[in-house]
DNA sequence: CTGTTAGCGCTTTCAA
DNA sequence: TTGAAAGCGCTAACAG
């Protein structure tokens, strides 16, 4: 018995108009104060609670924001979305989620489908739609945020890691502790970030003398099966691996268990390094040395720039969030 | 350039009613194929696409359920709430999520926000509410579900596991393994849950013929930090202690964690229990025996009593899922 | 099968 | 400072 009383039994029983109901209730200063505390009064008695079903019609405001990832029960996107959350429920936004699994086509539907509930934008994160498909789909009224990858035309903003610098950071780590053969599980071979990362790899190589050839990298499903399989496909095809930098922390768990059952010891014979340091990473056996993102400030960012795109504020096309190095047991 | 098309437009374009373009969104059957295909055909220049929003003011439907947990970092409830989207997004409905941290006050925000904004069910996840405020909580018209606890006056249906078979379980586990100094990591004091769990240990104790007071209960805060201070704690109070089962996997590795400091092997001097068997468990060094729960069903079940309730459809008021023993290495 | 008439509950003009 | 009228885009309930 709540959303029962309109605006209108409001007015009525205060024998004001619908208007000024609506004036208390948008906290419009146009209103005599007694008349206001007459209508509190009534709002209280009644329990009148605004209807935003209604005030979105009219407005053409929803509040709300849709954020679409691939899988929240990925702790990297679980901490993306909090951040997004307590970003936007202090800002007075509620937040639509939606899991694709790394499909395209849900994206798809879900964009569609957050757009038909007319979202104040979205943020669409670590997509899968192909680069060249990205354009078009971005081209609608609702304004979408990009993370995890680069700006794209269409897109109101993009916010992600600086994943070049942090895969240097990883490489660079290891070739100081003398690791030569290194092994990098790639994560999904052909997404855009791949191919950046490897060039960054290469022009760090050849400034500083080493061999470019000297990093290997292996696609591999972005989660620990997937390093697991990286992983020992790499020590299959050369013994003598000795450091293994993964696309993600997931990755490196599988990694490190694939190394072990080798009867490798980690960090002794391969060392081994993760990316994005999710909670997990400090948890596992060896812990993971790791090169961190700040997730949670990526789904904030996110949010902020919406919110600044929306009040048309100036802000960044793109953000890039910086990536440390965590230096744990599994590459000390 | 989408959402600007409305109803009327296609309508008019087509030459027929807005109700007759109404008919063909909705695939009432009733409208002649020809016009079908002309509305059809209209549709897809104009490149409509329907306004929820207005149609949720009209049919006083929003095909969206609120879901609120503590936080969607914690991989139990990503768990829970992935399984509740999926469950959802199969029904064509959406979900809108908020984190409390466990904060009552901001339960009781979430659901006024949620109701605002019309959803037709709320799904509210292992909730902080004091017992006896809850019933007022839930006299809403709003229909909510619990989730994690039993069901109480006002909830349209509660599910959860079975808890207290599932710290039998662990106890007795540990029982057969001539395990006799035994803690309990047990969490929150003072919920509903505690007592009931106390209660059947004290009566399979009883009937077993194990003294009761071997079982020592030490509250802690529900992560990796309570656990660890707990099991410090136990150990400290009684060096002999040689099982630990704690209230979930978090707190679990905390307790590990806080054995091997304590000079204690991991499971040879002490064995430890988890419980809900999230993804981490099987990972970290040495991989946890644990009661599992099936929390992707939790959240599935629990969108599946809403909409049963919503279609006026009977269904358990109670749904408890089973809770099984997964034994790894920390209780071999 | 199709159209007309009313709203859904709120906000937005524009007057008063 | 307040109110009346109109409408946001859609569907419900009748007619025809």
């Amino acid at each position: 018995m709540s959303s029962r009383v309109t605006l209108a039994d409001v007015a009525q029983r205060a024998g004001v108009s619908t208007q000024t109901v609506s004036r208390v209730v948008n906290h419009n200063p146009a209103v005599r104060p007694e008349t206001r505390a007459r209508v509190l009064e009534v709002i209280g008695e009644l329990g009148y609670r605004p209807n935003t079903v209604a005030r979105s019609l009219a407005t053409r405001r929803t509040m709300t924001f849709g954020i679409v990832v691939p899988d929240i029960g990925n702790p990297y996107f679980a901490d993306v979305v909090r951040g997004a959350e307590d970003a936007a429920r202090g800002l007075g936004y509620q937040i639509l989620l939606c899991n694709t699994d790394q499909m395209p086509e849900r994206e798809l539907t879900a964009i569609e489908a957050f757009q038909e509930k007319q979202v104040d934008g979205i943020i669409l994160c670590s997509t899968r739609i192909p680069e060249e498909d990205l354009p078009d789909t971005l081209r609608t009224h609702t304004p979408i945020v990009l993370t995890g990858r680069e700006w794209v035309e269409g897109a109101v903003g993009a916010v992600h890691a600086d994943d070049d610098r942090g895969l240097l950071l990883a490489i660079k780590h290891l070739l100081q502790r003398e690791r030569r053969n290194i092994v990098f599980a790639a994560g999904r071979p052909g997404g855009p970030g791949h191919a950046r990362r490897m060039r960054a790899w290469h022009e760090f190589a050849d400034s500083a003398g080493y061999c470019a050839e000297q990093l290997v990298a292996i696609p591999c499903a972005t989660n620990p099966a997937g390093g697991q399989e990286a992983a020992s496909q790499a020590l299959r095809d050369n013994p003598e691996v000795d450091g293994i930098v993964c696309f993600n922390d997931l990755v490196a768990i599988g990694a490190v268990h694939a190394c072990i059952e080798a009867g490798k010891r980690v960090p002794e014979d391969v060392a081994v390094v993760g990316m994005t340091d999710i909670a997990l990473a400090s948890l596992v056996e060896p812990p993971l040395t790791t090169v961190g993102h700040a997730k949670h400030e990526l789904g904030k960012q996110a949010v902020a720039m919406l919110v600044d795109h929306l009040a048309s504020r100036a802000h960044e096309r793109e953000i890039v969030l910086k990536t440390e190095l965590v230096v744990r047991a599994s590459a000390p």
